[in-house]
DNA sequence: ATAGTAGGATTACATGTGTAATATTAAATA
DNA sequence: TATTTAATATTACACATGTAATCCTACTAT
């Protein structure tokens, strides 16, 4: 259904979600030379082939635009990924995630916001739970961790 | 560097996964019926390929054994993909899921499991418990029709 | 005006992937 | 034993991808 993007293309669409229009020359030089104009310049063919870029005229070269958000883009991958790895569901990669040491404390603080606001959201009537106060309890330690990766 | 799986094939894992050493008629058993068996065997033999699966004479049939573990490749894949989507960062994502309403109550439950788990083991001050580890990634697991001998 | 050049268009080419069909062979059966 | 057949091995084939090289043409500097 949605474009398929490849990696490669992926990193394109990068440099041109950072903004746009922009044309091939500014584009190569965003991304960190280790690409090859050449192939850059196959990518964004390729995009605007798949109608993932748009493309006008501007002088000798070519402007690009993005035809699909990233936020939307990002969405849909997620959720394919979570669909493929976790069945859909999330904790499962949290657990995982956790598992590895790959999350930090702000990651925390985050989480129980999210958490907290989802809450908030599919629970109105106040019967807020035991979060509510793990909220403030932590509020702001400073962070003392070693992670290593 | 890791070994490069393909979706077809991550389907093919999933079902040796579930129990194994494993012939290819019970693969292609397992794996709900709209696989091809040519397709199925073309797969077991790109895996073994790969060396994703051993495989061992069994009569006129060969049994496969995976060579990779699901947890770990689980694993390695969802670091990448939070690399590659998020920057490594988790709770974008997670925020991602939230903002989406892919989030359930069972979700939400399990993440303050493991923010619990994650503060008694990264912020000893707190001291709730102090189990260091969490629990595995439990994925996609849809057993159907089960041929063992 | 001519030649060099910046840029896009076209072509290339070796894998990887999805999806099988065909060929071969060893085992089961008549 | 001869034949059918279940299983594997080999071959096929179009499209995707990474990675460019070459071709073509309008523009620029002499």
């Amino acid at each position: 259904m949605s474009i398929e993007i490849s990696d490669a293309e992926y990193q394109i669409m990068l440099a041109i979600w950072e903004s746009s229009p922009v044309n091939a020359k500014d584009v190569i030089a965003r991304l960190d030379s280790d690409w090859h104009p050449k192939t850059v310049n196959t990518l964004l063919g390729r995009l605007v082939k798949k109608e993932a870029l748009a493309y006008m005229k501007d002088g000798r070269s070519y402007l690009y635009t993005p035809l699909i958000e990233k936020n939307s883009y990002i969405k849909s991958k997620s959720q394919h990924f979570l669909q493929k790895l976790f069945n859909g569901k999330l904790s499962p990669l949290v657990a995982n995630f956790v598992d590895q040491d790959l999350v930090e404390k702000d990651d925390i603080e985050a989480l129980k916001k999210l958490i907290d606001d989802w809450e908030s959201s599919n629970n109105p009537d106040g019967a807020k739970g035991k979060n509510s106060d793990t909220n403030n309890a932590e509020a702001n330690t400073n962070a003392s961790h070693s992670n290593n990766k």
